[in-house]
DNA sequence: AGGTAATTGTTATATTATTACATCAGAACT
DNA sequence: AGTTCTGATGTAATAATATAACAATTACCT
C-alpha cells in the first residue's frame, strides 16, 4: 500500500494538504534537531511555497506574504528564502529565479528537477543514474563538486496527456 | 597530433586566439548555412564573449562594447545575446545569469558546464552518459524534453591543483 | 526605385536581489 | 534585575538584471 503523498503530484489521487503537512512538519523536526529557528516568518513562507508544487517569484511570495506580515519587504523574503535554501526545505529554481518546496529534505537535497511549460509544475526526481553519471564525468574531468543544478524544461506527462 | 584548440582550456598549451579563430569562424558559417545575419553588433558581443572562457555578465558586456557602439543600451546587448543563444553560439549560464561562448555549436549543443568557483571558468561537456540517463530519466516519468540547464559549481582541475 | 522584413535606436519601466544600519527579542551570564 | 551577546527583523535605499513599446534605419527582393 502506498500514502497518498508518495505519489506524484501530477495523479488525481494526490492528497495535497496531506503531501503539505508532511512537508511543514519535516522542515520542523529538521530545525529543531538542528538547533535553527524556524520562525513565524520562514514558516509563513515555506507555508505559502507550499500552496502549489509550481515554483513561485520571490515577489509573488512577497504579495502573499503582506496580509499576514504587513511589514514584509523585499529583504523579508530574501531572508526567509535564503534560511529555507541553506536548510535544504525548498530549491532555487535557477532558470526561472523562482521557488519550489523540496519534497526530500530529508534526504539527498538536490535533485533532478523537470519543470512542465504548461502547468508550471516541478518535479524533482532523485535520479540516482544520472546523479552518478555526474559523478563520473566530474571526476575524468578532476572537477570537485560543489552544487548542481540540473533543470529540464518541457511537458509533463499530465499535460501531454490530457 | 591534437590540435590546440582541442585542449582543454585549462592547459598551458591552450592557445586561446586559435580557439577564437575558430569560434568566430565557425559562428560566421553557421549564419552563412542558415541565412541569419551575424552582424557587426552580433559579431562583437561574440568577440567580446570569447575573450575569456569565463561567463560574463550583460552589463559588463554592455560596459565593454560601448567603446565600439556608442549608442549601446541595455537591449542593444540582450537582442545580441538573444541572437547568439537561438543560434547555439552561446550558452546562458542560468545560475549565474551570465553568459559564455558555445565550443561545439556546430553539433549537439546542450551539455553539462562544470563551472568553477575560483577561475569561473565554464569547461562544456557532451557527456554522453550524463545525456542518456537524463532521457531515460524523462522517459520513465514520461516528460517530454524541451531544453536541459545542467550546471555544476565546483572547483576545476586546474585550480585544486595550482 | 519601391515594398517588405529584419535590425537597430531610444526611452522608459519592470523584475529580481542586495546592502547598510537601526531595532528588537531571547539566551547566557553576573 | 541588569548586562551583554547573538540572531532575527524593520526599514530605506539602491544595485543588478531584463523587457516593452515605438520610431528610425538598413538589408533584401522584386
Ligand atoms: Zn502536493
Ligand atoms: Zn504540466
Ligand atoms: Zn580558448
Ligand atoms: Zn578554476
Amino acid at each position: 500500500m502506498t500514502s497518498q503523498t508518495e505519489l506524484n503530484h501530477y495523479s488525481s489521487e494526490h492528497n495535497h494538504n496531506q503531501c503539505v503537512s508532511l512537508a511543514l512538519s519535516t522542515a520542523q523536526s529538521l530545525c529543531n534537531e538542528r538547533g535553527v529557528l524556524l520562525t513565524t516568518i520562514r514558516y509563513q513562507v515555506l507555508t505559502l511555497i507550499w500552496e502549489s508544487h509550481k515554483a513561485v517569484k520571490a515577489y509573488e511570495l512577497l504579495d502573499r506574504l503582506r496580509p499576514l506580515q504587513a511589514a514584509a519587504k523585499p529583504a523579508t523574503i530574501y531572508r526567509a528564502l535564503d534560511f529555507l535554501i541553506e536548510q535544504g526545505l525548498i530549491h532555487r529554481v535557477e532558470s526561472l529565479n523562482a521557488f519550489v518546496g523540496c519534497r526530500c529534505s530529508d534526504q539527498q537535497h538536490e535533485q533532478l528537477l523537470l519543470i512542465c511549460k504548461l502547468c508550471e509544475q516541478v518535479d524533482e526526481r532523485p535520479a540516482p543514474e544520472v546523479m552518478s553519471a555526474l559523478l563520473d564525468e566530474s571526476k575524468q574531468a578532476g572537477f570537485m563538486i560543489h552544487s548542481k543544478a540540473i533543470e529540464i524544461h518541457g511537458i509533463c506527462i499530465h499535460c501531454r496527456t490530457k
